[in-house]
DNA sequence: ATAATTATGGACCGATTGGTCCACAACTTG
DNA sequence: CAAGTTGTGGACCAATCGGTCCATAATTAT
């Protein structure tokens, strides 16, 4: 074990505090003290561990990746179809409309907040584009597999690509508060290209 | 005329300016100094005018509707039909890509940034949503008539709404990073919905 | 026990935030 | 010209911003 005082805190519930705040309130309106509040570390705890606003909010997008990637996949695993996963992907999406529980995606948010301003977060930006891409690779590869998908004239990147996008205008859309009709006749028009 | 001294400025150019300010920057890193140098106005002339900056940049966002909205009605009134007018549209997103010109879309922008947080900016965006709506459904319904595009099974509306939201998400992606093949891949995939 | 190391809380920092206020300039109307 | 009205620039404001620093607490290694 390392010398000195150990710390009191689980990183990664911090990270995850942290990453809430930022995600319902954005970057720039997430403040220092919301984010003292919301992971109960002093100040000098959060600098010394993170360095930064910045630097703490990069460690909230990879911890994001993460876990949104994994869901996915496990969402995935448990479907019976690679369409059906694609359609309870979208329910997901559109459920949120009723219960106003809705922050939009992490990454969306960002990229229309920040968007390439920054070159740090660009590059973050970017890697969680390809991580989300890779992910829906592999569930629409399944999907080829097992029959419940069809792609031709585009590659699977290129699909996933297009799911990326959709979705992340659906998503977008129900926080700036679209009628839920539009919003789930929107998913099915989306999902109608597989 | 009106009694008292005459205002030195045109309040649309006054207004046009900030709009770039929030579109580029976002609401909540655009600061006041900002407005001030973008605008050209004193602050006192600014809040006499508009009152704050939240009502700026509502003012703003009304502009942007106005003026993006008539952009696109004189681009379909100019295209040889409309499936080449939603063809154009598209590239024009796609296009930006490349020239690092990008700053997204402001309504997208805000609801990613604001969402509901705000009940006036949650109006604003509502009706902004309704306007492009219905800008897209009379562009459809020509479509219908001139015979570029082919509906079944969505009204009119739907697939309006349906055009906004992969719009969005495609001009998000664009800013944040995506790879332009990508883009313009899903650009034709959304586009096959017609 | 003591030295070394790390964590923590809180005081403190300059800069900037959105916003107010007021003296004065500039104009119209009588 | 005088009275009335409105626009403008700049001084000013409290509050908050992200960030630093340091004395002290808590632990391990010697």
């Amino acid at each position: 074990m390392s010398v000195g005082r150990p710390r009191e805190f689980d990183s990664e519930a911090v990270i995850q505090a942290a990453m809430l705040s930022f995600w319902h309130r954005g970057y720039e309106a997430c403040s220092l003290s919301e984010l003292i509040d919301a992971t109960g570390l002093s100040k000098s705890s959060l600098y010394q561990s993170f360095g930064s606003k910045k630097q703490l909010f990069l460690a909230t997008l990879s911890h994001y990746c993460e876990i949104e990637t994994k869901a996915m996949l496990d969402m995935l695993a448990e479907s019976d179809s690679a369409l059906q996963f694609f359609e309870d992907l979208v329910d997901s999406f559109c459920s949120k409309t009723i219960h106003h529980w809705n922050s939009g995606c992490l990454i969306a948010n960002t990229a229309a907040e920040l968007g390439q301003s920054d070159p740090e977060i660009a590059i973050a930006l970017k890697s969680a584009i390809d991580l989300f891409t890779e992910c829906f690779v592999v569930a629409l590869s399944r999907g080829l597999e097992d029959g419940s998908i069809c792609i031709d004239r585009f590659s699977l990147d290129e699909v996933a690509s297009y799911l990326l996008i959709s979705f992340n205008g659906l998503r977008t859309m129900v926080k700036a508060g679209m009628s839920e009709r539009h919003i789930v006749q929107a998913g099915k028009m989306i999902l109608r290209a597989l």
